[in-house]
RNA sequence: GCGCUGCUAGCUCAAUGGUAGAGCAGUUCCCUCUUAAGGAAAAGGUUGCAGGUUCAAGUCCUGCGCAGCGCACCA
């Protein structure tokens, strides 16, 4: 049993310090990481029975132990990956190999000594000196399989990162693509901003707030839904270029692509407008998975994503008209309610004309826009911060990119005219920002706005199909 | 919230309603170039939880919990 096995390793725990070796150990310096001596030896040639001139010293946890009586080959992990290490006897002496006696799967050292190949060519550490680090008093999940149990994993990812390497490389491209995104609008002159998560009107979308209490101020507080109406106080402000990449919270439903709390990047280009936003867009993920992937062509799930300029941009109504053969632009509420029952769309909870056309774009287009594509010009009910189109108040300039029918980005030319916003808040029958209004009121101008889901994004350079292989620590319900 | 599937040893997995098994890890012993090292032995279980049906339940039924997937929700 689990008790057991703990049980030994205290035993264990109890007979180092009996031997003087304190089983939580202090510090160690480490010279090299496993990857530097690979780095460094792996194309060298040893002759028979040559080793380092120089002693390099490795710290990690032990991962595998397969011993041979008074020698053993074992091997330490740490953050650049595993190198294989040689204990004998007769090198470490007597004291040396009690206390390896007493090292488990798991637990920590530090080693020191020079570098040789072995007979199969494995580059090795023929271990001098063994500091002990620290005890695990717990085991380690399977050698071989690992640990597969999806719960365990989000649970404890710590487990998840020791046993599974692949797990380690999806968040080490995760920390890549957000260090891009940032060098990427740094050099364009954008400046990186950190606005209230704490709101006390959530607005910017339409998702539902979580809401919190602040005790001394004796007033709900809602965390925030997007950063957006901020942001664009700062346009006002005369930043002209800024940009935020931080969480959001949205208070609705957990699936493969929705955690409730997500890492969002919004961009906002004064003198700009949705076309430009457009470019900026493109340019930015596909340089990004340049940058990262070192490719233009990514694998996600069935299909191979062709991220080369430039991208389809198909105004909605039209990308509708390809995919379903109808004409929704001229269409009544009934009719277009009824073509959404031909589709097979359910359209029960749609209100009106706009949510039903909606419905049927997510149900019926979405999952088909494979290759990156914009879709641009939406139904202006479903956009109240977006500007109209100059030739038509039904429509917005705005867009959304699908890429891998995932959702990454939504954008637009920034409504800026403070009557009109009103009016759109109005409609919309929630509470009215008015400190945004005033806002606008001092004149926003001419401004270019974009928000990237970043998990998303990361989903798709990634190549997984959950949003919870891109969140280290994924909202669980509790274990008990 | 609804539906489907899953939950067996620390981990990975078995088990036509008929005595719950294996591999790895752990324990003891042998072994100074191994690669999931090898050899020998012994040990390890409230089958997610609570009920029920049955002579007999890991297996069938009901409820609950957690998870995954799908649906709904999420402009």
């Amino acid at each position: 049993m689990e008790e057991d096995l703990i049980k030994e390793r205290k035993k264990k725990l109890e007979e180092l310090k009996a031997m003087g070796v304190e089983p939580f150990g202090r510090r160690f310096s480490p010279t090299h990481s496993a990857a530097d001596i690979i780095e460094k030896y792996g194309e060298k040639q040893f002759a028979e029975n040559e080793e380092s001139a120089e002693d390099v010293s490795v710290a990690g946890r032990i991962m595998l132990v397969r011993g041979h009586g008074k020698a053993a080959f074992a091997h330490l992990q740490d953050r650049s990956g595993k190198i294989q290490i040689y204990i004998r006897l007769d090198i470490i002496g007597e004291d040396g190999f009690k206390i390896y006696e007493k090292v488990d799967l798991g637990d920590f050292i530090g080693v020191v000594g020079s570098i040789f190949r072995t007979r199969t060519g494995e580059l090795t550490i023929k271990v001098k000196k063994l500091c002990f680090l620290t005890k695990a008093m717990r085991p380690l999940p399977e050698k071989w399989h690992g640990l597969k149990d999806v719960e365990t994993r989000f649970r404890q990812r710590y487990l998840d990162f020791i046993s599974n390497p692949e797990v380690r490389k999806i968040f080490s491209l995760r920390a890549k693509v957000i260090k891009y995104i940032r060098e990427f609008l740094d050099g364009k002159g954008y400046s990186e901003v950190e606005t209230p998560m704490l709101h006390q009107i959530a607005g910017g979308a339409a998702a539902k707030p979580f809401k919190t209490f602040h005790n001394a101020l004796g007033m709900d507080l809602y965390l925030r839904i997007a950063p957006e109406l901020y942001l664009k106080r700062l346009i006002v402000a005369g930043m002209e270029k800024v940009y935020e990449i931080n969480r959001s919270f949205r208070n609705e439903g957990i699936s493969t692509r929705h955690n409730p709390e997500f890492t969002m990047l919004e961009v906002y280009t004064a003198y700009a407008d949705y076309n430009d936003v457009m470019d900026l867009t493109e340019g930015l993920i596909k340089d990004a998975a340049e940058k990262t992937l070192g490719r233009k062509k990514i694998i996600f799930g069935e299909n191979e994503l062709n991220l080369e300029s430039p991208w389809k941009r198909t105004p909605y109504y039209e990308i509708l008209k390809e995919f379903t053969q109808k004409d929704f632009i001229k269409m009544n509420e009934e009719e277009s309610r009824r073509y959404a029952k031909e589709l097979n769309v359910n359209v029960d909870e749609c209100k009106n004309k706009d949510e039903i056309v909606n419905q049927i774009f997510e149900k019926i287009v979405q999952p088909k826009l494979i290759q990156p594509a914009f879709v641009i010009d939406y139904p202006v009910s479903t956009s109240p911060l977006a500007k109209s189109k100059p030739d038509n108040p039904d429509l917005v300039e705005r867009f959304e990119l699908f890429i891998g029918g995932e959702e990454i980005a939504n954008a637009y030319s920034e409504l800026n005219d403070p009557i009109e916003q009103r009016k759109r808040f109005e409609e919309q029958g929630g509470t009215i920002d008015e400190d945004f209004v005033r806002a606008l009121e001092h004149g926003m101008p001419p401004t270019g706005g974009l928000g990237i889901g970043v998990d998303r994004l990361v989903m798709v350079f990634a190549n997984v199909l959950s949003i919870r292989e891109v969140i280290l620590f994924p909202q669980l319900k509790p274990e008990k």
